[in-house]
DNA sequence: CTATCCCGCCAAGGC
DNA sequence: GCCTTGGCGGGATAG
């Protein structure tokens, strides 16, 4: 805590505050001297003045401190800070009366558990950059904040209830803000329905109330679980599905039942009607799911006691706030809920809950999840901890490696970047300021994602959302941010597909693994890169080309199954130009295999051929992190599609969406959209100098890259290509037109099963230039006469050498492949690649093709 | 007086 | 054995 935190905070002027009436300012100055010991002297006073000051006779828990000070630095350190205080308090002792420094002496209230909450979230951003360093250490907060190690642990086990926090390491954090909030109640919902808890809570207030009054808390325990399933006894933590194995190898302890009481506290808010429940209802409902049989008065105060702490963090959260209920012997303290409403059927909200354009192999994995998540809510009558599926162990290594890979990343604390609040601050102070904070940041928010709508950058609608209203979307969206970094990294992303329009063409990009991940997984189901490019050819099924569906597929959510991709690609004819040639030993990560034995090839999940399969089911079957790119209106698309979608954005702004990457071995995640320019570098591959104007046009949303991050993120990668194929759609890239081959690439381009090559191309040495595009045409013809599929990928450093060439009436187009690239190039600067395609070709295809379907 | 909850002891368990 | 973590309840303070 020093100056530079007062700096970035809107609370500056606390100097101001201090000067409150000198009753107050003594114990406020002595509130700042608390949290910020680097203040000025003359404000500072002990916290402790009683403890260990010099001229005491030493007890013996001094005298262990002592040591355990003297042998460990960390705890010298620790201890000398206090030291520091106790003789200031001294000092201060000395100079004023006892009174008066009784008066001096932080008050009760100052020292709450609710205040430090609240500067402790002042801290982080309610919804902080997923794609950011979230790390907290515990030691840094305790010692800025001034507390004491424990009290910092009952903070995080609340909040890591609520998955606001997941622990990472020992002695670490990561801050994920409010963005599982939602969800984590829903699922919270759910399980206290399950578990009935609103018929404990009435059968206690029936035996409080009723005929009853003096039964003892013994025969009300035995009656709710004579009433109750027995099932639900000793509820484990509830596990957020994607977070099961966050630091659960440093989860050591089995018995968190802070945390768990804490959930089981928000369980009976959130069942309620109204949200509202007294304390002494709560514990004892909690008491007796911990087989308290020989319960007591203490066992009940202590209950009582950690509920008060719960109360008190959940309160600094604004889920709920004090109040009191009437009742015939008085009144009694209670709390109300004043968090966010949670539907409580996950299935019914698959926006929130369900991943929505998962694909099929994934609602296995995410099946497994809920399964892993009941698994741990009702364990069987024996008390269980903290446990890991054991068949997601290995999963839970790979992300944890993951975590550390990321976390091994050069990244700075985030303590900064929301600011803090000058500690010292009067009681009230701080609150506001906390609050204040808070609003700040939901008003960045809010910022954030009107300027996302002033760039036109859409973002996907939720599934929710009437399909129509999305229909004239017209972007694409880049991987979702995983909400779990880590994560992101660490797996191929869920892929984010635009609404369909039947009347606009467009180009799927893929990423290089999934190209060959969906080739390897579905022979029937080919692509080819082709070049430089990596443009892919999919042939659609002339048997979709009545394609409705187009725009509806998404309102299909977590239903889209791989028995649709299947019965599409063997019943309506998926057809493939070209298949990669590539060995599936070794580029098809374990994962993806997995996902393919889980979802065998002859999934005898089918669907009606009434029930369209759509090109976008195809794709998050096959191609899970494919984007599909608009090729057409893309010069419309400054004013009209923002406006448009403005209102739409919004609307998918507004839920917290989740989305599941299908391919991150099931692990599912979260993602939340954000809205991220392209940084200017992302076009430096092809050397443009674009104006920022330019840039902001191009209705692609990229989020979790953050722009100082996407050197190291994956997903910058599709960035790039996906703006410079927009850029060349708009013409803002001249045409370059050069024939070339590929036999580069280290994938043969071996041109297969091509049925429909109706000509000859010009150049005999593009045939699989040709191969591919005539596949391109045929989407065109299929899809209301517009082609529909490019698949771009990037595997290449080559510059663009592509053409498109007419074939006669045949419309044959040509992406000839690139000259050969160097071998040593593939891995060297992915985002040269983006040149894959020449300037004016895309454009070029584009015109031509529409001529073709006049 | 009751309501509230700070405080820190001390044990569990990991390394 | 050290350290982190957190259960726990005494007892202080607020109302």
């Amino acid at each position: 805590m020093s100056t530079e935190d007062k700096e970035n905070q809107s609370f500056e002027p606390h100097e101001n505050t201090v000067k409150t009436p000198l009753k107050q300012s003594a114990t406020s100055n002595l509130f700042l001297a608390e949290i910020q010991p680097a203040a000025s002297c003359h404000l500072t006073t002990p916290p402790k003045p009683n403890e260990i000051s010099s001229g005491d006779p030493w007890t013996p828990t001094a005298n262990l401190k002592m040591l355990i000070s003297a042998a460990s630095p960390e705890i010298r350190s620790r201890e000398q800070g206090k030291k520091l205080l106790d003789s200031r308090s001294e000092i201060l002792e000395e100079h004023l009366s006892g009174d008066e420094y009784e008066k001096s002496q932080p008050s009760r209230k100052e020292k709450s558990l609710g205040l430090l909450c609240h500067k402790f979230l002042a801290r982080y951003p309610s919804y902080p950059n997923l794609s950011k360093n979230n790390e907290i250490c515990l030691d840094e907060v305790a010692d800025e904040l001034n507390v004491e190690r424990r009290r910092i642990y009952d903070i995080m086990n609340v909040l890591e209830s609520l998955h606001m926090v997941s622990r990472l390491a020992k002695n670490r954090y990561v801050w994920h803000g409010r963005h599982n909030l939602k969800r984590t109640l829903q699922i919270l919902k759910k399980v206290a329905e399950e578990n009935k808890y609103m018929q404990q809570i009435q059968l206690i207030k029936k035996r409080e109330c009723g005929e009853e009054p003096a039964r003892d808390n013994q025969r009300i325990d035995l009656m709710v679980k004579r009433d109750i399933p027995s099932n639900h006894m000793d509820i484990s933590f509830v596990e957020l599905p994607g977070m099961e194995f966050r630091g659960a190898s440093v989860n050591s302890r089995k018995d968190k039942s802070l945390r768990v009481m804490s959930q089981k506290f928000v369980m009976l808010f959130l069942i309620s009607i109204p949200q509202v429940v007294s304390l002494d209802i709560a514990a004892k409902i909690l008491i007796g799911e911990d087989h308290v049989e020989n319960l007591n008065k203490n066992k009940f105060k202590t209950k009582i006691r950690r509920l008060y702490d719960i109360a008190n963090v959940l309160s600094s959260l604004e889920l709920i706030e004090k109040v009191h209920v009437k009742e015939k012997k008085g009144r009694k303290p209670a709390f109300k809920w004043t968090g966010p409403d949670a539907f409580s059927d996950v299935h019914d909200t698959p926006s929130v809950l369900t991943p929505t354009t998962i694909a099929p192999a994934h609602l296995v994995e995410q099946k497994s999840s809920k399964e892993h998540c009941s698994k741990n809510l009702f364990p069987s009558r024996c008390k269980q901890g903290f446990t890991r599926h054991p068949s997601l162990i290995k999963l839970a290594k790979t992300t944890q490696s993951d975590c550390r890979k990321i976390r091994s990343a050069p990244s700075s604390p985030i303590r900064n970047n929301t600011g803090q609040i000058p500690s010292s601050f009067p009681s009230k102070m701080a609150q506001l300021a906390a609050i204040c904070k808070q609003q700040l940041d939901e008003q960045s928010r809010e910022f954030k994602k009107t300027k996302l709508k002033l760039v036109s950058s859409p973002l996907p609608c939720s599934l929710a959302l009437p399909p129509e209203s999305c229909l004239k979307s017209e972007t694409f969206l880049l991987p979702s941010c995983v909400e779990f970094l880590p994560l992101t990294h660490s797996s191929a992303s869920p892929p984010i597909l635009p609404h369909i329009h039947s009347n606009v063409s467009y180009a799927v990009y893929v990423h290089p693994s999934q190209m060959q991940l969906a080739t390897a997984c579905n022979p029937s189901f080919m692509m080819q890169p082709v070049s430089c490019a990596n443009v892919v050819g999919i042939k659609y099924p002339a048997e979709t080309s009545s394609k409705p569906a187009l725009g509806k597929m998404l309102t299909k959510g977590s239903d889209i199954s791989l028995g649709e991709s299947d019965t599409l690609a063997k019943d309506e004819g998926i057809r493939v130009a070209k298949k990669q040639e590539v060995s599936k030993d070794d580029c098809i990560p374990e994962k993806f295999l997995k996902r393919c034995q889980v979802v065998p090839a002859d999934s005898p999940i089918k669907k009606s051929k009434s029930e369209e399969v759509t090109l976008q089911d195809m794709l998050q079957t096959w191609i899970p992190s494919s984007y599909l790119i608009p090729l057409s209106q893309c010069t419309q698309l400054g004013n009209e599609t923002a406006d448009s979608n403005k209102g739409k954005s919004e609307m998918c702004l507004a839920e917290k969406k989740s989305y599941s990457s299908p391919a991150d071995g099931g692990i599912p995640v979260t993602s939340d959209f954000k809205a991220v320019n392209f940084p200017a570098f992302h076009i430096t591959p092809l050397n443009l100098t674009l104006p920022p104007s330019s840039v902001s046009t191009v209705p692609v949303v990229n989020h979790t890259v953050p722009d100082s991050e996407a050197h190291s993120n994956l997903m910058q990668a599709p960035s790039s290509s996906v703006l410079n194929f927009t850029l060349h759609h708009m013409g803002q890239i001249p045409t370059i037109r050069q024939m070339s081959s590929d036999p580069g690439l280290g994938s043969a381009h071996i041109h297969q099963g091509e049925e429909c090559v109706s000509s000859l191309p010009r150049n005999v040495d593009l045939k699989e230039g040709k191969a591919s595009l005539n596949v391109l045409l045929e989407h065109g013809h299929e899809l209301n006469g517009k082609p529909v599929l490019t698949v771009l990928s990037q595997q290449t450093t080559a510059p663009i050498t592509s053409r498109i060439s007419q074939e006669g009436n045949e419309n044959v187009f040509y992406i000839p492949s690139k000259p050969a690239p160097v071998p040593s190039s593939s891995s060297s600067a992915p985002e040269s690649n983006v040149d894959g395609i020449s300037q004016g070709t895309l454009l070029d295809l584009q015109r031509e093709l529409d001529a073709s379907t006049d």
